[in-house]
DNA sequence: CTAAAACTTGACGTTGACGTCAAGGGCAAG
DNA sequence: CTTGCCCTTGACGTCAACGTCAAGTTTTAG
């Protein structure tokens, strides 16, 4: 297929799709007059390069990660990486919990009319509340 | 306090204490000379800032937000917003929690020799790994 | 054959949360 | 007094993941 019909099927802009080869993380065969030609799947490959820039992945990290996934093996300093950027997927897990957590407490807050609800804890020092 | 002790106890930039006055998200009194003096609840207000900011927050929306949090009282609309960067948060930890178990399949894949490990799995249409 | 739709590369624009000078003012220590 | 660190207000730079022309080529529909 072309590129605008796998930019439908995987809905994403044709210009993702060339940000993409561009960065490394798409492939595309050419026509004799150069337009990009992809296999079917290259829809969930997409869909997945998708999946972990909504993540919050960075295309670098992404880049390195893709060639590791289809080729399933690592070497030791691809390993190093790996294990680093699981640390920071960890950190970043940790602080959107936390975000999570303060508003959900807003929401009660309001949804809540105003039952003496969660005491204090909306503001800082509220020690964990649970 | 002065801008410096309050970036180095809150764990941020000058230049972000700054641009969050700016934004209107941070007061601060001022010295004859000009100086930014805060209080010692900058600090707690700080890293609130910071913690809604991880969330992924804007800081318009950080702004109409926070004096809602002091008043304890949120509106109605306000409230809509709310629950709806809520589940942009659940859907971005969804999503990074999946991506944190590619990268786990991954690690394993190479600390492990190569035990027939998780049959497939990383590659897309898995089905969800439990 | 022709016009519209889809494609090409190239290059500049956008947005948010700051980073990074630049040029100067203020203040405790020696 | 002057050295040195902290502070001030600009104002331009950055980075990512594209958006958005522009100008030209190719493919498709009629």
């Amino acid at each position: 297929m072309r590129i605008g019909e796998l930019a439908g099927r995987a809905d994403v802009s044709t210009r993702a799709l060339r940000y993409y080869e561009e960065q490394g993380l798409l492939e595309s065969g050419r026509t004799v007059s150069g337009q990009r030609v992809y296999p079917e799947s290259a829809v969930d490959r997409v869909r997945l390069i998708q999946e972990l820039f909504t993540a919050g992945l960075s295309s670098r990290l992404i880049v390195t990660l893709l060639p590791a996934i289809d080729a399933r093996r690592i070497d030791p300093e691809l390993l190093q990486r790996l294990v680093g950027e699981r640390a920071a997927i960890e950190a970043k897990l940790v602080g959107l919990q936390a975000a999570a957590r303060r508003l959900d407490l807003l929401i009660d807050l309001a949804t809540h009319p105003d039952t003496t609800s969660c005491p204090a804890s909306l503001e800082q020092g509220a020690a964990q509340p649970v």
